[in-house]
RNA sequence: GGCCCGUUGGUCAAGCGGUUAAGACACCGCCCUUUCACGGCGGUAACACGGGUUCGAGUCCCGUACGGGUCACCA
């Protein structure tokens, strides 16, 4: 077979030089792992920070895991972070497609050239005897049993349709690369395997694919997660056999998750109930607090702005750096999230935030007669994510059947007999009431309780509890007053009177 | 098991030869207060272990232990 040089020249051509550009390639077969999340905001930061490009390619060589629509979801959760890219299959670019399997035949070539130059072979053997010599020795590496072959002998084999895979050929001695967080790794080649370049159904492997889209893409920083780190050595080879420039690796240790069961921490996984971002998203969890948590989980800034942990999206763009990085595996920690998640609400403007809580907030109160913004108002400072709210609002729509003894709270000095005089004191004074607003409300409680002579909370406590039913609520006795409005405040006084007066008149020991 | 990587409080982490070893989450206490929160103030808690190198080591080197990764026609 002979090799069209022209058609190698024109590809290398379109390589873009003098800017950093790095990629996200995840290969389409499921949700955005948090780990992933993580990879794809590094990658974006360094080309960003650098004022580089940022591309997207969608690694689809395995036709055994395809997953419908996986490559959306993909699109979705990278937009909905922020992380915009300039070139990639729904946008295109100068080295497009950006989907490998769109660019199938041109694997096949390059490793072509790799055979020329003997840094790869053919190999015909099956899978059987393959994993023949696996079971004799399960840490073998394949014996080369197809690099003895002869000219005449492929080419017999290529002739009577012989299913082959191209194996890279490792050469003797011990390989060296750089790695930006983890430093100079050597490793001795006799431990690096022929890995297969390209599989027999023709596409190429993970491996493979990567090595030459990188160089034909013109990635100068290629950015992954540690678990390829001890494949980076069969990188270099292969990037020497090509005689390409090397980019430099940024590998990033592994997101884990503590693990109740074992008290241990392990990797995050989907398949153990670990969160996606999108189950994130579902759990009420807003993505600039995620996105932020997530760029402190195994990176730190340097200096100044060393204990810094609000970040938006630009000013990461502008603290990141690589050396920032850190090469231990670090814990997600849902505890944190929800404190950043929690501050990132309270920051909202109440417009803002009575927007994003409103269909959570419909989900407890189904009547319209209640203003959503003004429990909103309530909500923002009590809650870490949107999900909370729903359970924290019900009692709008309906007085929980509570207990008489919540009427009784040591703090606020109230029992079932005090609680029911400051009912029956509050009562009338709310239903003469001329306007039914929160500062009048606030004012005539007030007054009342001092004119009786208790404190604040000895009338307060009741008339929540009364309206509320419950010992914790979004707001005070003022704002649930109004919110609920005259008739139905009174209705929930008169039925805690009510209450506490068959609870008294029976005699119940305080 | 071979090879590679890692190890500062429960968690995230600063530190890059000389510090009383930051800060944050969580936890505890106090204050504020109309419950719960929010906010404010304070507190408990760490350099895995053993050898070196050095006047001096969390910081450098070597072991040990523990943890992780990887050894596919998966990525």
């Amino acid at each position: 077979m002979s090799l069209d040089k022209q058609w190698f020249q024109d590809l290398e051509a379109r390589i873009p030089k003098g800017e950093v550009r790095t990629r996200f390639a995840p290969s389409p077969t499921g949700y955005m792992h948090v780990g992933n999340l993580r990879t794809a905001l590094y990658t974006y930061l360094i080309a960003r920070h650098a004022g580089g490009k940022f591309l997207l390619r969608i690694e689809d060589t395995d036709q055994g895991r395809l997953v419908e629509d996986a490559a959306d979801i993909i699109y979705a959760t990278m937009r909905r972070c922020g992380l915009n890219w300039d070139e990639g299959p729904d946008v295109g670019g100068p080295v497009g497609p950006y989907i490998q399997t769109q660019r199938r035949d041109l694997y096949g070539k390059y490793a072509e050239l790799l055979i020329e130059s003997g840094h790869a072979y053919r190999c015909f053997c099956s899978e059987e005897r393959l994993s023949q010599l696996h079971q004799d020795d399960p840490n073998a590496k394949y014996d080369r049993h197809c690099l003895s072959l002869t000219p005449e002998e492929i080419q017999e084999k290529l002739a009577a349709g012989t299913p082959c895979v191209i194996r890279q050929r490792i050469p003797e001695g011990t390989t060296t690369f750089h790695d930006a967080v983890y430093g100079d790794i050597t490793v001795d080649n006799s431990e690096l395997d022929d890995q297969i370049l390209i599989k027999s159904d023709g596409l190429p492997t993970y491996n493979f694919a990567n090595v030459v889209d990188d160089h034909l893409m013109g990635i100068t920083h290629v950015v992954r997660g540690a678990e390829y780190l001890s494949s980076a050595p069969k990188y270099n080879l292969l990037y020497q056999a090509f005689g390409w420039e090397i980019p430099t690796y940024v590998h990033c240790a592994s997101v884990m998750i503590a693990d109740p069961a074992t008290g241990s921490v392990r990797k995050m996984s989907k398949r153990k109930g670990d969160p996606s971002y999108e189950d994130l998203m579902e759990q009420g969890y807003l993505s600039e607090a995620v996105v932020n948590y997530v760029a402190l989980l195994g990176w730190a800034p340097h200096g100044a702005l060393s204990e810094q942990e609000f970040f938006t999206l630009p000013q990461l763009v502008d603290a990141f750096d690589i050396s920032g990085i850190s090469k231990s595996p670090s814990a997600f920690d849902l505890e944190k999230l929800n404190y950043f998640n929690a501050a990132y609400l309270r920051a909202m403007s109440p417009e803002e935030f009575a927007k994003v809580a409103q269909p959570y907030i419909r989900q407890g109160v189904k009547n319209p007669a209640y203003n959503t913004t003004a429990i909103a108002a309530l909500l923002q400072a009590r809650c870490e994510k949107l999900t909370d709210i729903p359970e924290k609002v019900d009692f709008f729509d309906a007085l929980p059947d509570y207990d008489v003894e919540l009427f009784t709270n040591k703090k606020s000095k109230t029992n079932s007999e005090v609680s029911l005089q400051m009912l029956q004191a509050a009562y009338p004074l709310l239903s003469a009431l001329p306007e039914w607003s929160q500062q009048a409300i606030h004012d005539a409680l007030i007054a009342l309780a001092e004119s009786l002579g208790v404190k604040n909370a000895t009338l307060l406590w009741p008339v929540r509890i009364a309206l509320a039913g419950k010992t914790v609520t979004p707001g005070g006795a003022v704002e649930i007053c109004h919110i609920l409005g005259r008739d139905e405040a009174l209705r929930r006084i008169q039925l805690g009177v009510d209450k506490l007066n068959q609870s008294v008149s029976a005699g119940d020991p305080q």
